[in-house]
RNA sequence: GCCGACAUAGCUCAGGGGUAGAGCAACUGAUUCGUAAUCAGUAGGUCCUCGGUUCAAUUCCGAGUGUCGGCACCA
């Protein structure tokens, strides 16, 4: 006699064992109709289930948030078997749902096209029209991997074999097809519905293991209604039109070319942000308490090898060699062994303590050419970059610092909001287990009285200690690591850092190692697509455009121009021969963002109309007025 | 690095085994205009590179390079 509590804290009692379907018909047709599935005591169950026990149950319906996941999850069953009917002998391997949608890794010789959609899709939909219910089955273990390699499917065989002992080996059929699957499911293939769409093939190693053979994955959208996929199409759009590569184009701000691939030209307008953001920071760290300083390019290997960079990182290094000295000289990758290099020259007391060494430090590292993107990721790169040399009684006070200096320059820069992520140790690392653990307590300790709150990023630390990762989302929710910060016993170590104590004696410092922005490359892409190329007055390349309506009004423009400048923004005269209506649009469309019109009424009294960028208004203004305003609007968020 | 796609004017793109095409941008001229495109004209090309097939290759084939989408990597 089972009794069914509901979320409404009503209760139903059944006379045995009761599937969801029929507890959802005895409460009411509606629901009988829209249950998709049910969470019975806190766990998802197909709405077959049977219940023998008092229970509490809740049903998923269309519009409940997980229903979004079954969706993509059924979905993935139906293009799997579309897949397989169509191209009989291609391996299954898996397909979750993901962020807005699912994949499915298949194994075949020949690829898939994006040509292949068109037919994958069509029997995706025959395939949803015949609703086949979902139907679980529990199957004894060995009978399932015979029956998978009997198939040829030796990927889900592996699958069923690494499953723990402990585990039942579902299966789910639907229709003549079945998979491996831990479920649960929705009812029939019907309520997939139609608003998915395929969107890509990809390679993607099977377990994510480059030594394993490539994959074929497609990827798709799933939602539950066109609406929900029109608008996740529309977003798709949004973030095309705002991407860092096309914006830096039609701004001029910087290029790439394939003589110097993965390293940037930056363009004047360009570098002028770049160098906005790196006066900005360096009165950050300034306030900060940080030494600035600058260390060699081109370091021998010697001192690499020392670090423990060589023997890890080699392959990524760029190696240099003269030809009349027997020297290997690399570029630098990273800049901290240098800055240890700086601590150690000469004694230092522990009174200088915690020594902060910073530097905009000029890297490259032989990125895989896969991973290039942009300028987000590149092959020479600056960072600002800096050092904690402390003991570590400072840990936990340096870190409560950093977060504070990182928060005010995030929310200077725009950013509303960012989250931490603990990695603790990799499974290849340097240093004992031992000055593991003590390195990631003292960063938990310091996360605890700083108030940072973290979700775990398990095993992805440096190899020399752990880290907190702090990451950004951009105005379209994509998620960007940008700051981190690292808690290095290893390096002093290795590089024997030390100074004089209290004591009299020897002691080794902690190193924190520390940036904010990551590298000067990828932040300035981000804030390019945070802003979609639209910045704030202070970080525009080009503050103000005084455009003239007749030729009468291009002396007084210039004078305005000069009168900008003389205050300190960057701005330019446009006196050409135009409309003014060709100026504003073509100024527009250049994302300046403010509009200084003048035409003889404005010259006869010494007034602009300012336009601002995204909107239609004018105001006008007298000349010194909007001078004044403009340059308080222009002044960094730091210097206000 | 791996899988796949792509590479034509400054940009966006069309085309196709035999003199290379459009729109925008550029340049020249006319126009002096009040808040998102004035009109007309001119010029602009190693069709990514190298090799092969062919009477003939920008087009077909192969290799390389680069870019893009993923995967792997990211000190």
């Amino acid at each position: 006699m089972p009794a069914i509590t509901l979320p409404d804290g009503s209760v139903r009692t059944f006379e045995g064992p009761v599937t969801g379907t029929t507890i959802a018909a005895s409460i009411g047709p509606g629901l009988a109709k829209a249950a998709l599935a049910m969470i019975v005591d806190g766990a998802e169950r197909d709405l077959s289930t049977e219940i023998a026990q008092d229970a509490s149950v809740r049903f998923i319906t269309r519009k409940d948030e997980a229903a979004l996941e079954m969706i993509r999850h059924d979905a993935a069953h139906v293009l799997a078997e579309a897949v397989q009917s169509l191209w009989p002998g291609t391996q299954v391997t898996i397909g979750p749902p993901i962020k807005d949608g699912f994949y499915y890794d298949f194994f075949r010789n020949e690829p898939f096209t994006p040509e292949d959609f068109e037919a994958i899709e069509a029997r995706m939909r025959e395939i949803i029209a015949a609703n086949a219910p979902f139907e679980r089955e529990v199957w004894d273990r060995n009978e399932a991997i015979a029956y998978f390699e009997d198939k040829g499917e030796r990927f889900k065989a592996e699958l069923i074999r690494d499953l723990p002992e402990s585990e039942a080996i579902s299966i789910y059929r639907q229709g003549a097809w079945l998979d491996l699957c831990r479920g649960p499911h929705m009812r029939g293939t019907g309520d997939v519905g139609s608003a998915f769409k395929l969107m890509k093939v990809a390679g993607a190693y099977w377990r994510g293991d480059h030594r394993n053979p490539m994959l074929t994955r497609i990827y798709a959208t799933a939602w539950r209604d066109g609406k929900e996929l029109d608008a996740y199409l529309t977003r798709l759009e949004e973030a095309e039109r705002r991407d860092h590569r096309r914006i830096g184009r039609e701004m001029d701000l910087f290029h790439i070319q394939e003589e110097a691939t993965g390293s940037i030209f930056w363009h004047p307008k360009g570098w002028r942000l770049y160098t906005t953001l790196t006066d900005y920071m360096r009165r950050a760290q300034t306030r900060g308490g940080y030494q600035e300083v600058r260390t060699p390019q081109l370091v021998d290997r010697s001192l690499w090898e020392a670090s423990g960079h060589w023997d890890k990182y080699r392959e990524h290094m760029f190696i240099a060699t003269v030809e009349d000295e027997d020297k290997t000289l690399a570029l630098k990758p990273m800049n901290c062994p240098c800055h240890v290099q700086i601590f150690r020259h000469g004694l230092r007391s522990y009174r200088e303590l915690p020594l902060r060494m910073a530097e905009f430090g000029a890297c490259h590292r032989y990125e895989p050419s896969g991973a290039l993107h942009g300028i987000m990721r590149v092959r020479g790169f600056t960072q600002d970059d800096a050092h904690i040399f402390c003991t570590d009684d400072q840990i936990a006070p340096e870190t409560a610092k950093f977060v504070a200096m990182l928060s005010e320059v995030y929310t200077d820069l725009g950013f509303e909001s960012f989250r931490v992520k603990f990695a603790d140790r990799p499974e290849q690392r340097a240093g004992s287990d031992e000055s593991w653990d003590k390195a990631e307590q003292a960063l938990k300790d310091a996360c605890a009285l700083a108030g940072v709150e973290y979700e775990y990023n398990p095993g992805e630390g440096a190899f020399y200690g752990p880290k907190l990762e702090f990451v950004l989302t951009d105005a379209i929710g994509r998620d960007w690591q940008c700051g981190t910060l690292q808690v290095d016993y290893v390096l002093p170590e290795r590089l024997d850092a030390s100074y004089i104590g209290e004591d009299s004696a020897r002691h080794r410092p902690v190193m924190l190692h520390r940036a904010i922005l990551g590298s000067f490359e990828r932040f300035i892409g981000i804030l390019i697509e945070q802003f979609a190329g639209k910045f704030p007055l202070w970080l525009a390349p080009v503050q103000v455009v005084v455009a003239s309506i007749v030729t009468d009004a291009a002396p007084y423009a210039e004078e305005v121009v000069a009168a900008l400048k003389a205050a300190g923004l960057q701005a330019e005269a446009d006196v050409r021969n135009e409309k003014i209506n060709a100026k504003i649009r073509e100024h527009s469309l250049a994302r300046v963002p403010v509009i200084l019109v003048v035409g003889r009424r404005e010259a006869e009294n010494r007034q602009v109309a300012l336009r601002r960028l995204g909107g239609a208004a004018q105001e006008v203004l007298d000349l010194d007025a909007a001078i004044a305003a403009l340059g308080a609007e222009a002044t960094p968020p730091d210097l206000r």
